[in-house]
DNA sequence: CTTGACTGCCC
DNA sequence: ATTCTGC
DNA sequence: GCAGAATGGGCAGTCAAG
């Protein structure tokens, strides 16, 4: 088999091309390969399937344990409202900031093996999964689920950062132990030999209740069924307290759509006017910029470093490279190169991967959001912004008017509980 | 043997 | 991951 | 509305220089 080492979008895609043209199916054709595709992200078996039983013989490709499924994607959202109407009946879930783990379980084989999003293997990765056959009410499985860290003695789940120094290939038992991992497990795709990808959320969910016996490893997720937009706020209100990233809404009907479809899933992080896990933008200051690449060569900038006082010196705390339109790169550039220095300002303090190809005077000053303050071994301030972008900017301030270290520590500290 | 630059993959 | 853009 | 292409922080892993 060929998967493995092929992302999705660019070979495939070819292939696919190609099989069309040469079967003359147009474009329904290409929908149906790459629909086929992402329950068997195999390109070679695809293409033999055509070549010996034609387009019919796709219908028969079928989900099946040991072959990685496309895993279904959220689209984003942040109004209640439109989420219900788009969905009506929908089922509520937290938002684990872990890993996406999709786990083929085979009884009979003794095989465990598991998937990432983007369908690496990952099965060295989780040796606690060797028990799987206790907990599982059946011979074969597919299972989707966020694997997080979590504290043994509270039962807390960890940040993100931590779940991800999980090993991937020597030493994985050490890091199990110290910091183990909980699989929260939200849907189930196939159970022995039966494709379950077309059966409704709340026929899966029945089901995968009968087949996971929930222990200390692995977790039947919990859901919360309603139509009621003051409902799903209430839920997501309580879940960004209870210090999740946010919650997923799922259509009360859907099918296991791969990919990103329609608005089966839908996540919000915060919702229009409120605030999410970091509920405060910051006014930061431009330090330089880099030059950029593909398109963004053409401006000659393809994202800025921003940073604030600390004491006498300008620390960094981010790179933006999101959130401006092409206009805005062009207009920026020409502003920042007004002010471009030859050498680094004595008084700018930035680490060496950080170093961007031009220095401007601290002069610019950007609103940036960004979901969470985290501790950062790179940026010089100590700190940096998770998924930063720039949201104006504040023609109205100076560099003396931006936010001060003190407000940044402030801020930090709350969004650490 | 340690360190730093770099890549690939998580988000 | 977020965001913008061309289709 | 979707796919594609820009970009972020930061982890483990690799490999070459010191």
């Amino acid at each position: 088999m060929v998967i493995g080492k092929l992302r999705l979008g660019f070979s495939e895609k070819t292939i696919f091309d190609a099989l069309s043209q040469m079967t003359s199916g147009g474009k329904s054709l290409r929908k149906e390969l790459d629909n086929t595709f992402q329950i068997y992200p195999d390109p070679g078996y695809i293409t033999q399937v055509v070549k010996e039983r034609g387009m019919a013989g796709l219908k028969n490709v079928r989900v099946k344990t040991g072959v990685p499924v496309v895993p279904a994607l959220c689209q984003r959202l942040n109004n209640y409202r439109e989420i219900v109407d788009k969905m009506g009946e929908a089922a509520v879930e937290r938002k684990y900031d872990g890993t996406r783990v999709q786990i083929h379980f085979n009884r009979l084989k003794n095989e465990i093996r598991t998937y990432t999003r983007n369908l690496e293997e990952s099965s060295p990765m989780f040796p606690e999964l060797f028990q799987m056959n206790k907990w599982i009410m059946g011979d074969e499985v597919i299972l989707d689920c966020e694997a997080v860290g979590y504290d043994k003695k509270t039962g807390k789940v960890l940040p993100f950062q931590i779940t991800i120094t999980r090993k991937r290939k020597h030493g994985v038992a050490e890091t199990a132990k110290s910091i183990p991992l909980r699989f929260f497990v939200f849907d189930i795709l196939s159970l022995n030999g039966r494709s379950l990808i077309e059966e409704p959320y709340f026929e899966r969910r029945k089901f995968l209740t009968k087949v996971v016996k929930k222990n200390e490893t692995i977790v039947p997720d919990e859901y919360f069924k309603t139509d009621d937009p003051v409902e799903v706020q209430k839920l997501h209100d309580k879940f960004l307290k209870e210090g999740f990233e946010g919650a997923v809404i799922k259509m009360w009907n859907g099918e296991y759509l791969p990919g990103r479809q329609g608005w089966n899933w839908v996540k919000i992080k915060e919702a229009e006017g409120a605030s999410g896990k970091l509920s405060d933008t910051l006014d930061l200051v431009i330090l330089g910029y880099n030059l950029g690449k593909g398109k963004r060569a053409g401006f000659g900038m393809g994202a800025f470093l921003v940073g604030l006082r600390r004491g006498e010196s300008w620390v960094s705390i981010a790179k933006v490279g999101t959130g401006l339109t092409d206009e805005e790169f062009k207009g920026l550039k020409i502003k920042l190169d007004k002010s471009k220095t030859k050498e680094k300002p004595k008084d700018y303090l930035v680490s060496g991967s950080l170093v961007p190809d031009v220095w401007v005077e601290p002069l610019v000053v950007v609103e940036i959001a960004a979901d969470e303050i985290t501790k950062s071994p790179n940026h010089a301030g100590g700190i940096a912004l998770r998924f930063p972008r720039l949201i104006k900017f504040r023609e109205d301030k100076g560099p003396k008017d931006a936010t001060t270290w003190k407000e940044v520590e402030e801020i930090a500290k709350l969004s650490l509980n």
